[in-house]
RNA sequence: GGAACGUUAGCUCAGUUGGUUUAGAGCACUACUUUGACAGAGUAGGGGUCACUGGUUCGAGUCCAGUACGUUCCA
């Protein structure tokens, strides 16, 4: 399931990292067998698509109200066709493993049916009502916004301080703090608190507005806050919800003193027509010449913007359609509380909650021509029927009326976007059109939604909803939240800010396969990421990796011989067998709890450091020297099983490996997984015994300045001389030694540096001129680190509480690590001995 | 004002039900190495009082309470 991506857009970083998850999710389901749906689609988004026409027609000179609707839609639909189709053809530069086929869009002839049908039905049920409430009205839009699409924002205000004059006395005022004056002519009354002594005696009287002399009544009320400004609240029912509900319970006059356009009405009476901060800034000033402003102050407070047009929310009192919320979210709540849906992370289920419990009626009218025209009619009195057409419009009519209405109007508006884009999960499917169509039968409810969490009230609790209420089921059993993607400092990505990188530009830059391991890597598991450029060059670094592998690894090719003598490494091959399906067993489990951050962590470590780093340097033939067969065809196998594992996340490179590895006519991307198998964790410790000793040796030889093509002699004393025995011809190859010796006891080796490797103690024979006093040091840390970690073993074994009351195994363990510590302080204080 | 989440190395993060080392990665950093897949590399190394203060416990990065700071959401 896609989320549909604004039509209008061009792709950012925050659709690249969900569609990457959604891509990498998609690819791993395809390579396990299943049936992978992606639906790719696009949204109208109506405000932010009209905005979009509406400039380009002003560019040109049109204005929009010189159109008609039809006209004007004609011109959306060109700019539709025009730029519609980029985001998905971005999509594919991403490598987005999409079903193509099924590409849908929100007003897509069959898809604009069923949101009207919807609208219907839910009128019919009673779900959905036209009401005068209080709304937020975006004024350059000059529609109505739902309270998801305003965006509070901390802002600095001034706050002035105004004096009303006192009805009956001459020189006695009320002060009143107000962020905004320009409303002052909207005023109906003045509130106090019940409580407050200051204003006892004021209460019932009356004062007068400032410049209009219109005379208000001074009324209390509990939901004055004392402490905020004056005390004394100026109270404007047309111009702010809180205002509004004061005034329906006081009986207050509404004085509407706005036009639809943000600029004041004739009601204002004066600065008429001019806009609304133009005119916070006049009557500020006129305010003080005349004697009204006592002082102002600096105050910030959070300011409701439009989420599309960024320009200031004016709560606005109209005639909107409403579903009622209460009555369709009951069993949404329900499927996400008891897991029916589950969450990643699990943090959102109690935002989902919260905001379930306290729903708010969802305003679904917006004032545009872009999008569902609202399926309502009106006759000339206004009453009205909902209907799909006029026929049908004029058949209820009738049937609700008792008489045929001469003429019927249908309603201006169009539906909120998300009323189209709730129904998504089942009507890319026909499920609402065609009920129980095969299709709809077989997909729904899908499996994962990835979004962001920005959108989990807009999108994810109304597709909740929408599934419970047309299909009676949940329309997805997992969701995912992405982070939010920031830059650097920590800062949103914006366009306005400007710290947002052009994807394409970047994918252009580093290649598709770099930029999504970029933003993966750094894109840990339900939080924000902090995104920087520099993980697109490690993703570089790792493409550069894989293909300098390859070139080794095809180099072999024209090496390979099937001379009997030739021995073949399998220590390395078992060892890495071994590794590669322990690392598979960890991938499951980290896809299991979408850590796909970490599990591309460890396809990195195991491709970077155990392919490239130990396991082809140990099976890596001498210079121009054949190798065998076997370990041909085993690395081969090895290699395509890495580049399988990867795939999800990095398609493009290893594809291609893929296919340069050996000639086929087979994908990797639709080829399936083989079954995991079992790995020997005795193997698995052995290489890595054989691991450190190799780095303990390099690290004594480098520091008593050993050239590599120096040769050494080993002398191994251990108390397990088979296991050393296995790894002795991949030691030797890899620290230079010519010969390896290993016994229980050892007898001190002359000119030899000593280094002690878990339990075993090395002797590293040199011809060189050696310098003990760095190996010295080297074994004193040791030793000092080892007696400290002796130290608190004991101190736990030593105490009878602990003896007591710990679980046995654990008792176990301590004495074990407590015997292990002694011999290796036993081991590296004989060593010192010889060094003196 | 209310709520949720977070605070572990210079940066970004792991760390499962309290005991598997005296806390791990990856970047970045330092030294050495131009070796025959790869200098976009190799080899090795340094780096943390786990925000603070108390508490529970034989034992706390992990559990509890409070404080500070940060982020987000809702008023």
């Amino acid at each position: 399931m896609i989320p549909p991506p604004n039509v209008t857009g061009v792709l950012h970083m925050g659709h690249c990292l969900n569609n990457t998850i959604q891509d990498i999710l998609v690819r791993r389901a395809r390579m396990q067998g299943k049936n992978a749906c992606w639906v790719p689609g696009t949204d109208h988004a109506s405000i932010a698509t009209e905005a979009k026409v509406v400039q380009l027609l002003r560019e040109k000179g049109i204005a929009k109200s010189s159109l008609s609707r039809e006209d004007f839609l004609s011109h959306a639909w060109e700019w539709k066709n025009k730029y519609g189709g980029i985001i998905l053809e971005q999509l594919k530069k991403m490598g987005c493993s999409l079903d193509w086929e099924r590409t849908h869009f929100t007003m897509d002839p069959v898809y604009y049916k069923a949101v009207i049908n919807v609208f219907i039905e839910l009128y019919n049920k009673g779900y959905i009502y036209r009401g005068k409430r209080m709304i937020n009205w975006d004024p350059r839009a000059k529609t109505a916004l739902s309270d998801e699409e305003v965006i509070r924002k901390q802002t600095q205000q001034t706050l002035y301080h105004l004096r009303y004059k006192l009805e009956g006395e001459q020189e006695q005022h009320i002060v009143v703090a107000t962020v905004r004056p320009e409303t002052i002519m909207g005023d109906t009354a003045i509130c106090v608190h019940p409580d407050d002594p200051r204003y006892t005696a004021l209460k019932g009287r009356y004062a007068f507005v400032p410049l209009i002399n219109r005379r208000i009544p001074i009324i209390a009320d509990e939901y004055v806050s004392m402490d905020f400004g004056t005390g004394a609240l100026k109270v404007t029912p047309a111009h702010d919800s809180n205002d509004y509900q004061l005034g329906q319970k006081h009986g207050l006059e509404v004085i509407d003193v706005f036009n639809d356009d943000g600029t004041l009405s004739n009601e204002a009476g004066i600065y008429v027509g001019k806009d609304r901060f133009e005119v916070r800034k006049l009557i500020a000033k006129e305010l003080e010449e005349k004697g009204y402003l006592e002082k102002t102050e600096t105050y910030s407070s959070e300011v409701g913007y439009s989420e599309r047009t960024d320009v200031v929310v004016e709560p606005r009192l109209s005639l909107q359609w409403w579903v009622d919320m209460k009555k369709i979210s009951g069993p949404a709540l329900d499927a996400v509380a008891n897991e029916d849906i589950k969450f990643y992370p699990a943090k959102f289920k109690n935002l989902y909650r919260h905001w379930m419990e306290n729903i708010k009626d969802w305003c679904i009218s917006r004032q545009l021509w872009w999008g569902h025209r609202i399926p309502a009619w009106y006759d000339e009195q206004g009453k009205v029927v909902v209907a799909a057409d006029l026929q049908q419009a004029q058949e209820e009519y009738k049937k609700l009326y008792g008489t045929t209405a001469t003429t019927l109007q249908q309603d201006e508006d169009c539906l909120d976007t998300w009323f189209s884009s709730w129904l998504w999960p089942f009507e890319v499917f026909k499920g609402y059109s065609q009920p129980g169509n095969k299709e709809v039968a077989y997909y729904y409810p899908t499996n994962t939604l990835v979004t962001a969490p920005e959108i989990i009230f807009f999108w994810v609790a109304r597709m909740i909803m929408a599934g419970c209420e047309f299909q009676q089921q949940i329309p997805f059993r997992q969701v995912y939240f992405t982070g939010i993607v920031r830059d650097k400092q920590g800062r949103k990505m914006s366009k306005s800010l400007g710290n947002s990188p052009d994807l394409l530009a970047l994918l252009d830059q580093y290649g598709a396969d770099a930029v999504r391991f970029g933003i993966m890597i750094a894109s840990p598991a339900g939080n924000d990421l902090l995104w920087d450029e520099s993980t697109n060059e490690q993703g570089l670094h790792f493409n550069n990796k894989i293909w300098n592998a390859l070139k080794l690894v095809r180099s072999w090719e024209q090496r390979q011989s099937n001379e009997p003598t030739l021995a073949t490494p399998s220590l390395a091959i078992d060892w890495f067998e071994s590794r590669l399906q322990q690392a598979r067993a960890t991938l499951e489990e980290l896809y299991g709890e979408y850590k796909l951050s970490e599990a591309l962590k460890t396809i990195y470590s195991l491709i970077w450091d155990d392919f490239c780093s130990w396991y082809l340097e140990w099976v890596k033939p001498g210079f121009e020297q054949p190798l065998s067969a076997v370990t041909y065809k085993r690395t081969l196998l090895f290699f395509e099983e890495l580049m399988q594992l990867l795939h999800p996340f990095m398609p493009f490179i290893t594809e291609e490996v893929f296919h340069q590895l050996q000639a086929r006519e087979e994908d990797l991307t639709v080829r399936p997984l083989a079954a995991p198998r079992p790995f020997d964790s005795q193997l698995l410790s052995a290489g890595e015994l054989l691991k450190q000793m190799i780095s303990a040796i390099r690290d004594a030889r480098n520091k008593n300045q050993i050239k590599p093509k120096d040769p050494v002699k080993l002398h191994i004393e251990s108390e397990t001389p088979l296991l050393i025995e296995s790894i002795t011809t991949l030691l030797s190859k890899q620290v230079n030694a010519t010969s390896v010796r290993c016994a229980s006891t050892i007898e001190p080796v002359a000119n030899s540096i000593t280094v002690v490797v878990g339990k075993q103690k090395i002797f590293i024979e040199t011809s060189a001129q050696l310098d003990t006093s760095s190996q010295k040091e080297k074994l004193l840390k040791d030793l000092d680190y080892l007696k400290g970690f002796l130290a608190s073993v004991d101190k736990k074994l030593s105490n009878e509480k602990f003896v007591q009351n710990a679980n046995p195994s654990i008792i176990e363990n301590e004495k074990k690590k407590q015997a292990d510590a002694l011999t290796k302080i036993r081991l590296i204080e004989e060593s010192l001995k010889t060094l003196l």
